[in-house]
Formats: structure tokens, sequence, C-alpha cells
DNA sequence: CATGAATGAGTGTTCATTCAT
DNA sequence: CATGAATGAACACTCATTCAT
């Protein structure tokens, strides 16, 4: 009836253990592509290679199944980061166009950056979900930048800006990247499609120009 | 039957010619705070003081109403600001600063700008729509932005960047203004609220101060 | 595409206002024959002359269509039975008798016993049924009864029984025809059955007889 | 079939030859408390101590299940019942409330009981268990109490009354007993429940009294 | 034109049943 | 034998859409 699956090795080889990481894994790309409402559960289910009761195994609901495609997107990696920045030895500058590079690649231009999009599109129909990932992946986020900025300007290297504005400078466009890639995207002609790296790296710089104290190109 | 909203001054005056037009408004509102298919038409009808039926005297499919929302909002704010920019005496650095600035009140801080946080989240679902907004409304205000860069160049102001990364180190801000507005922003405690005026004064000058040859403020 | 009733006049004639009746005897009638999980919805809706739609167009679901079934079922037979045995002139032994038959004619006869049938059966799937149910059927009804055997006592015509199981010892029987009538009664050979009237008649007197304070046959 | 019931010692005992019975007693439990229907297999299984796939090794479905259980606990009370009664030696009044407390204390109070509740219940969806019911259970329970009224009417004990419906005088209210126990009776508030023994006791001299020839107790 | 009762295709969810291990 | 992961048919419920009035 089913294995017309292109590559299963025994059906029974891939074991219980995988299925929530199969299940989470489709799904991450069906919510993301056609956004929570528009995915049918089935569609998931079949995705990963198993029926629609087989889902219900792994999570009791699709709202459950929502959050916790949400949840477990939200890799620590600013947890990781924050060790990483801690340990930088260069100066602010470039920190902080180390800090936004790095974020694209290591989060933006994965497929969990789906996630940013997916909970901002969704944020009003799911409150708690918006509110955790504010907590969670927001503010820590935040928390980074600011601590870059703050040490740009104790060091005399940057001017003393409002921060929490500052810190907005340097997120609103990287978060505009992600909402961008997985909206209108897709629907661009090929020439007009946004670099990342390269705009991520010129907005970088303009910034630190405008955030430093003297000039000096 | 008739409505006898809470607090409608004329009665007489809302009439069959606004439908359509109350219609629309009460689909954006909705549309944006839940997103399309949260959105239940019947729930758009009451919020218009009509009955389900009536909405379909109007718009053939809810589908058609999204569309007729996404078309309806599209204002040509753009032509008109293309005619004020053409004006514009101050530098190009004022210039900057002040479109952004009449971007977000103009349109950023008005129900409309709803519809760019909608684009973006059924963009995938609607890629018609998504096609149709990037042709009548990103590019129009791309090529504005892009001109008034150009003018700072060509006048000796700004570096040579690269123009067409620039034009979006302008435009994200905004946009992630807009979606955060509609998204995240009611979820957000008030303290930690962005101000968008004082956001996007510090980012165009920041972003001034990156673009321009020399310093002088 | 859908009128392929029977004799349906003329399809709008028969309107909103009959159509809860009409489901609520629809229902009625499935859920006592086959039981409240047995019942589906749709079923309800195509006996009642309707689409499974406009049945929940009145009764938010399923479990509340069994609730309203139950409620509109519960006549105030036994308010207006109150009046009419204030008003009795006979003799105790002959009140008795006549309440047990008017019991029976008047509900267990009728269609509407299902529902005591269907509570007893569904009580602890529906604990607030079960208590609503006796609450307002149950007691009153024994109340009814205690009082009449009280009268008897007082007019010197019983024998000061407990009452409380005297109580039960009238309606017992009375519910066990219920039950009997919508379970088993109809598998059993014809031969077999119990003629409820009769029994009704012999019971009553018998315990009559067995109340009485003298012999007098 | 040994009880080594809620604390069992010794765990080996607990094997394979007990896992009928067991899954039966879960199963019984079950039905009777929640129906047939809201009665799910994989609960009887958990209650019974072994997976949901086991239980499929003993029955083949659901319905055998159900059919097992009613057919595991129609003991041969009766049978053994027949034998005593025949052995009687007091009056037919002291028989007949005798075999009404029997009745009561060795099958109307215990577990067993539930079968009658059961099949009552869910009779019209299993139309041959409700047959079978009637000639394994009910039949020889009525021979037996006819028995003992025309052993009453033969010996100048009781008035020739009609036999088969004084048969359901006696059974009803133990029947309704039984019932009530399974359904209302959790719900009551507890001094409003029936104490089952005194109303059997109170019960059968009132019928005994109703049924005798002459007074002189 | 406007209404709102009616529809029915579509979706989330449950659960008896199967079967590879 | 026992397990429990997997299945899929079945059902409650929703909601865009229609149409008689």
């Amino acid at each position: 009836m089913n294995p017309l699956d292109t590559a299963a090795p025994h059906k029974r080889e891939r074991r219980k253990q995988d299925r929530p990481g199969e299940l989470l894994e489709a799904a991450l790309d069906l919510f993301v592509e056609k956004g929570y409402a528009a995915t049918r559960v089935e569609e998931v289910a079949l995705r990963a290679g198993v029926s629609k009761g087989t889902l219900f195994l792994y999570f009791p609901s699709k709202e459950d199944l929502f959050k916790a495609v949400v949840r477990d997107n939200i890799v620590e990696t600013v947890a990781q980061g924050a060790a990483e920045v801690a340990q930088f030895q260069g100066s602010s500058a470039a920190l902080i166009e180390w800090m936004m590079l790095q974020w694209w690649l290591r989060y933006g231009a994965t497929k969990a950056s789906g996630i940013s999009k997916l909970v901002m599109s969704e944020a009003s129909n799911f409150p708690e979900l918006a509110q955790f990932y504010r907590t969670e992946v927001i503010e820590p986020g935040h928390d980074l930048v600011r601590n870059a900025l703050q040490r740009g300007i104790d060091q005399g290297e940057f001017r003393p800006v409002a921060l929490e504005l500052a810190v907005h400078s340097i997120m609103a466009p990287l978060l505009f990247l992600v909402m961008w890639k997985h909206s209108m995207g897709p629907c661009c002609p090929s020439q007009e499609r946004i670099d990342p790296e390269a705009f991520i790296s010129q907005h970088a710089q303009l910034l630190v120009r405008g955030l430093s104290i003297a000039e000096s190109p």
C-alpha cells in the first residue's frame, strides 16, 4: 500500500527515535512554505514518510506540533554565540560586522530562519508562542548586540548613541532579510535578488562608520 | 438589519456606495491581525455591519476579497512622494531622513501598512499578489530612494556605495518596523516597545553619516 | 443537487423554528435506539431532513445536542401531575394505582421514556446530566409518590412503612419497564412480552394490599 | 480464574493462563462503567497489565471481547440456586424473601451484576447478546421465581395471581437496583442512597403480604 | 439588493486493528 | 508469545459559498 518510498531501507530500520525529528523537519518546511493554516497535518506526515495517525503518536495536536517546531528550532546558537563574542579579539567595528555575518550564516541562511517568518506571521494567533520567541530568541540576541555596542562605546570606538535603538539598526536588516527570503524572495526575478552577504557587509560598514567617533577610511 | 452601529453619525450617509469600502476596511483589519486563513468571511461581514451573503455580492470569493484588499490599499502615495522629493531643497542627508520619516508617518504608522505585513506573510500562498505588490509598491519606492541616494552621490555628498544594497539599508528598518508593529508589537511589554520615530531618526543619521564623504555634523 | 426528499413540500416551508424540534426528535429516536456513541450526527441530521452542517447551526456540538434532547424531554408532566394528584378524590390505594398507570401512559409508553434508558446508560459519561436528571425528574417524581403514601398513612389507610423504600417499590417497576422496553423488549418473542398496563395494575394491587392496614378483598 | 486480584502477592503466579481472565475482568469493569463504545481496548489492556497487542492475541476484536465478557459472567448461580430452592423448608413467603436477598447478595451486590447493566444498555447494538442473555440468565431466573410462586399458590399460601406478572414484581426491583447501582448510584449524595437490603426486605414483605390469602403476621 | 438558512467538501483527531520485531 | 509502532477508516466539526425569500 504505502512503500513507494524512494530510498527507505527497511521501514523499521528508521526507528521511533527518528520520527519526531523527521516530522519536525517536514513540518518546518511546510509551515514555512505555506503558513500554519494552509498546512495539512496529513501532508506533514506524508512528507515525513508516515501516515497521518502516526503524527498524532508524537504530537498531540497540530498546534502542539507547531509549537514543537518553533521550540525545536530555537537552537542554543545564541548561547554559543555569546561565548564566541566574549573571546572576540578585534575591534568593535569588526565585531559588529562579524556578528551580523555569523547570524546570517548560522541562522538566517538556514531553514530554521523560517521560524522567524512563521512566528511573525502567526504571532497574533499564538501569543504565547510569540512571547516565548521574544524571551528565548530575540532578547538574548539583543543582549549580545547591545554588549558589543557597549564595548565599542566603552573602548572609545563608538559614539554614545541610544543603545536600544542602535540594536535595532543592526537587527532589523537581518530580520528583514529573513522575512524577504521566505516571502517575496522566491517571487523575485533572479537579477533583482538581494545578495545577503554583500548587503550585510555594506550595511555593517555603513553603520559602523556612522557609529564611529573619528573618520579614518 | 440596517446597521445600528455603536457610534455611527449619519445613518443615511453610510449606504450602499460605501459597502465595498467598509468591507475592505474590515477585511484589512482582520486579515492583518489574524492572517488570511484564520479570518472568517462572516467576521468581516459582521464588522462591516452587513450579512455574510452581502459580502459575496461585492466579492465573488474570499480570495477575491483578499486581492481587493491588497490592491485597494496600494495607495499612490509613491507617486505623490516622487513629486515632493523632486522639489526637496535641502541636503541629500536631510532628504534621506525626511523620506524615511515621511514614509513612516504617511504609511508605516497607518493601518494601510498592514498590507505590507499581510503580503509578506501570505506571499507564498498568493505569488501573483506578491509579484503585483513588488512591481506596484516596492519597485517605485526603491526607485525613489535610489534616486535620492544617487542625488547625494552626484552632488558629492555621499560616497559611491553599492546603490541597490544601500536602498535596502534604508528600507529594511522601515519594513521591519511595520512587521514588528503588526506582529510582535502587541505582545510586547510597553517599556520594551520601539519608538519608531526615534529609531528612524537615529538610524537615518547613522546611515547618512556612514554614507557621507567627510565628517562635519 | 439534493432534493431527493420524498415528501418535502417546498423546502423553505419548513422554517427555522421547526428545525430544532425536528432535530431533537430525530436525535431522541437515534440516541435511544443506538446509544449516544453509536449515533452519528450526520444520521440525526439526515433523519431530520437536513444536512450535517445544519445541525451544528442549532446545536454547537454532539454533546450539546444530547443534553438538549434530555432537557427537551423533561416535560413538566411532573408539575402537571402534582396538580392532578392534589385534586384526587378516591382512596390512597386508588391514587397509587392511578399514579402508576398515568406515569406509564404519559411518560413510560411514550418515546420520551427513552430518555430514562439513555440517562441510565450514559450516566457515568455525563455526570452533570445524571445529576440534572435526578433533581429535575426523579426527585419531583419521588416527592409525588411519597406524598401519596404519606396521605395513605395519615388517613389510616396504610401501615407506617419506611416511606423512602416504599417509594422505590412503586417507582422501580416503572423504571424497569422503561429500561426493558428500550433494551430487551425488542428482542423478545411476542408471546413473552410484558403487558405493561396489566403488570402495573397487578403490581399496584399487590403493593397496596401489602401496605394496607386491614384485609378487604 | 484463581483470584489474585488487586494485591497480587506472587508475581510469577500472574502468568499466561490468567491473561484472558484478567482481561475479562478489566473489560467488565470498564464496559460497565463507561459503556461499550466509550471504553478503549487500550485501557482494558493497560488495566490488565498487558499491551494493546496482547489483548488481540486472546480476543480477535473488541466486539468479541465484549461478547466474551458477557458470556464469561453468566455464572451458573442459577443452577446452584435451583438446588437450594428445592431444599428450602420454610414458608413460601420466607422463600420469596430469601431468594430476593440471595439474588442480591450473590449477584446484585457483586461486580458481575454489571453485566445486567451492560446488556440492558447495549442490547439494541448487540441483539444476539441480548437474546443469549435472556435465554441463559433471565429465563432460568424467572423459572425459579415462578416455581416459588407456584409453590405458594399450590400450598394455599398465595392467591392465584397472574404468575408471569408477579414474577416481574419480584425481579423488577432487583434489576432496577442493579441498574441504579451502576448508573445513577455513584452520582447520588450519600444520604439519598438506597439501602438495597432494607429495600429488598421491605419490598418482599409488601409483595408477600399482597400475595397472601389471609392476614395474620 | 440584502438576508441568513442551508449546504457539503475539507480537516483535525481518535482508535480498533495489524504486524515486524 | 508479547510488544508497541504504525495504520487508515471513521467521525465531529468548520466555514466558504449558494440561493430562496
